[in-house]
DNA sequence: AGCACGCCGACT
DNA sequence: GTCGGCGTGCTC
């Protein structure tokens, strides 16, 4: 007879423990259980944290036995172990953790059983001579999973280099050692590529997908997949890294760089962590590809935490292409107040008239994307959000792109009724007009959300494009991640200044990252290509060494910034958040959080901004405020902590005022 | 979160 | 007397 420690599946802050039981039977911790607990008379479910307990003596009496063993699902020690490390570091309740680990819903094994790439067809790639490089990637890797190395490589790559071949061999050589694998990917819907090329190497039986868009009953199936040991390679965005897989021996993330591996829901998880934690416990290897690494990873690999390895050369040798900075104040200047600057309009003709394709990358979908009246300045913006509206042209409406209500156009101004609209601001739909005006002969297209709403509308722009039917490509953010395309001999970023503009500390490295990008999709045939970046501010630093395709010069500057301002990575930005229906309760009670932290006498605690409103939260009748601790490194946990007991203690006094607690937040304004 | 206990007011 | 309002507090 033993005693084991279980977390009780349920929603409360106050269960949030661990609750001791005892049983006959011999458990493994992660088993899947169903006890009584409190005076109610159903069973609950419980998840085994801790086998081999010996419990407190205050508890004599008290403890109660396991009722029931859930013959089917359950999780692997690793699993409760990383779900309780990251109810530590994220803050959350054990409950919030362990529902990543698991299958959607229990009972969603019904309905009618499907494979999600039943019909997806392999693609066997000829596997030509690696490169010197790629050779000496795949060498470095095969060693450290091997010889079981907890080691995390910074795979820096040129768009072309050959990241992907890089990749499969490393899963091999992982799988051949009995272990298995996960790739995550930024969007699952992009990847198509890369599923079919695994497909096509590794065969159908060994790859389960998992990302949020399938239906529950596909979860299921795919999760079951995986925890059987049936399929040893896990697919997914984000989500995937919670995968079910025993022995993991290498997680990849691809585009590591991308913001859509940080989770801006709860749990406010940062996925390399994780991943990072996941491995920490299999002895396994993890691979981080980008060709421009966030300023945090490349930070920790100078620093030695990460291991660089970079491959430079393109694959089939086509030089980078050439990037051209074009001053729109020198446009304006001369009297050109339109979109396409001289040097774009003459590139275009150009390159039309060699039977070469052309992408126009623009970050803002819609037709104008600033509605304000001439007479009294009244901007319109959605009364719910706060952010300005977009006129869309084609659905004749304005449209908030936070929330997606539409509001109908005005014909007098809200609030003086002056008739003087201005629509200003020119998003993708209003480019495509102006493309078709100008190049009426050349066939257009525009790839946004608005024309492309699911997958298979995107597959099918893309495959237009790819065919040569379309011959100038409009788009936004969707333009400039991963299309290979041979034939596009220039690609002209509209507006850099867009992404330049935002007000986060992190818009810099976005933009370098974009035009980046957006730059490598020009000259991936034989001819090296022409990118022109047009911009009010042509001397900002890393618009200068984006077109040197220059990531040193650009880090060199960054890093500087980061250290003064300090920004990450030499902070963690925690941002604290007090929702609540009463905001003066709201108020008061960040209010009471930051005075608290302050005399706590933690390091350097006199960095808290705030109390302020959230600008991001949008709530019916709650209101929620916000305060920011810039946190120096090393200290993060400390910092959590003391939260945790704040929150703690407002939880035992009842207090109606939740607090969320998101470390380096996705979004920061 | 549930769920029972408990300490008050208005009913057959 | 006792039925039931929901405030209070505990769950191994």
């Amino acid at each position: 007879m033993g005693y084991v420690d279980l977390v009780i599946e349920n929603k409360s802050r106050h269960t949030d423990d661990l609750f001791t039981y005892q049983t006959d039977r011999d458990l493994a911790p992660g088993t899947i259980v169903k006890v009584p607990f409190g005076r109610g008379k159903a069973l609950k479910t419980g998840y085994v944290f801790r086998t081999g307990v010996t419990p407190a003596p205050e508890l004599a009496g008290k403890i109660r036995s396991v009722a029931e063993v859930d013959p089917d699902l359950s999780m692997t020690e690793e699993m409760v172990e990383t779900a309780a490390w990251m109810r530590q570091r994220y803050g959350i309740t054990y409950v919030d953790a362990v529902h990543c680990f698991l299958p959607p819903k229990r009972g969603s094994a019904r309905g009618k059983k499907k494979e999600p790439y039943k019909d997806a067809v392999g693609e066997i790639q000829e596997i030509h001579r690696l490169t010197e490089e790629q050779q000496q990637a795949v060498r470095r890797i095969g060693d450290a999973v091997r010889k079981r190395e907890r080691k995390i490589f910074l795979l820096k790559g040129v768009t072309g280099s050959g990241k992907t071949e890089v990749y499969m061999q490393a899963i091999r050589r992982t799988l051949e050692e009995g272990r298995s694998v996960i790739i995550l990917v930024p969007e699952i819907a992009l990847t198509d590529q890369i599923i079919r090329r695994l497909i096509g190497r590794f065969g159908k039986q060994e790859i389960a997908v998992l990302h949020s868009r399938l239906t529950l009953r596909e979860r299921y199936d795919e999760w079951n997949r995986l925890r059987s040991g049936e399929a040893r390679i896990a697919i997914g965005a984000r989500i995937g890294v919670f995968a079910p897989l025993p022995h993991i021996g290498l997680i990849i993330m691809d585009e590591e760089h991308e913001s859509t591996y940080k989770s801006d829901q709860t749990p406010k998880y940062e996925t390399v962590d994780v991943a990072a934690k996941r491995l920490m416990a299999e002895n396994g290897v993890m691979i981080l590809g980008s060709a421009t690494p966030s300023v945090v990873s490349y930070q920790r690999a100078k620093e030695g935490i990460y291991e660089l390895i970079e491959m430079n050369r393109r694959y089939n040798a086509t030089p980078l292409p050439e990037v051209e900075l074009v001053d729109m104040r020198e446009e304006l200047r001369a009297g050109n107040n339109g979109i396409f600057s001289s040097r774009l309009y003459q590139e275009m003709q150009r390159s039309l008239s060699a039977g070469k394709q052309i992408i126009l990358f623009l970050n803002r979908r819609g037709y104008a994307t600033f509605i304000s009246c001439r007479s009294c300045g009244e901007a319109m913006k959605c009364p719910e959000c706060g952010i300005s509206l977009v006129y869309h042209k084609r659905e004749n409406a304005l449209i908030c792109h936070y929330c997606g209500k539409k509001f109908p156009v005005p014909r007098v101004c809200p609030a003086c009724g002056s008739r003087e609209i201005r629509f200003a601001g020119r998003g993708t739909e209003q480019i495509e007009e102006l493309v078709k005006q100008a190049f009426p002969d050349h066939p257009s297209a525009r790839l946004d959300l608005d024309t492309a709403k699911n997958t298979r509308e995107i597959r099918k722009l893309m495959t237009s494009f790819a065919k040569g039917r379309t011959e100038i490509l409009i788009g936004t953010q969707l333009v400039a991640k991963g299309l290979d395309f041979r034939n596009v001999g220039l690609v002209g970023v509209l507006a850099a200044d867009v992404s330049l503009n935002i007000p986060d500390y992190r818009s810099a490295e976005r933009t370098f990252q974009l035009v980046t990008q957006v730059a490598g999709r020009a000259g991936r045939g034989e001819e090296q290509g022409r990118v022109i970046v047009q911009s009010y501010t042509p001397d900002n630093f890393a618009l200068r060494a984006a077109a040197r395709h220059d990531y040193e010069a650009f880090f060199r500057e960054e890093i500087l910034i980061r250290k003064l301002m300090q920004y990450p990575p030499f902070t963690d930005l925690i941002q604290v958040l007090f929702t609540s229906e009463e905001e003066s309760l709201a108020v008061d009670t960040a209010g009471r959080c930051a005075a608290w932290l302050e005399k706590a006498k933690l390091p350097n605690a006199r960095r808290i901004l705030g109390p302020k409103p959230d600008p991001n939260f949008k709530g019916q009748n709650s209101y929620r405020h916000d305060i920011l601790i810039k946190c120096p490194r090393g200290n993060r946990n400390q910092y959590i902590y003391y939260l945790r007991y704040f929150r703690q203690k407002l939880v035992e006094a009842g207090t109606a005022c939740q607090i969320t607690i998101d470390v380096n937040p996705y979004s920061m304004v």
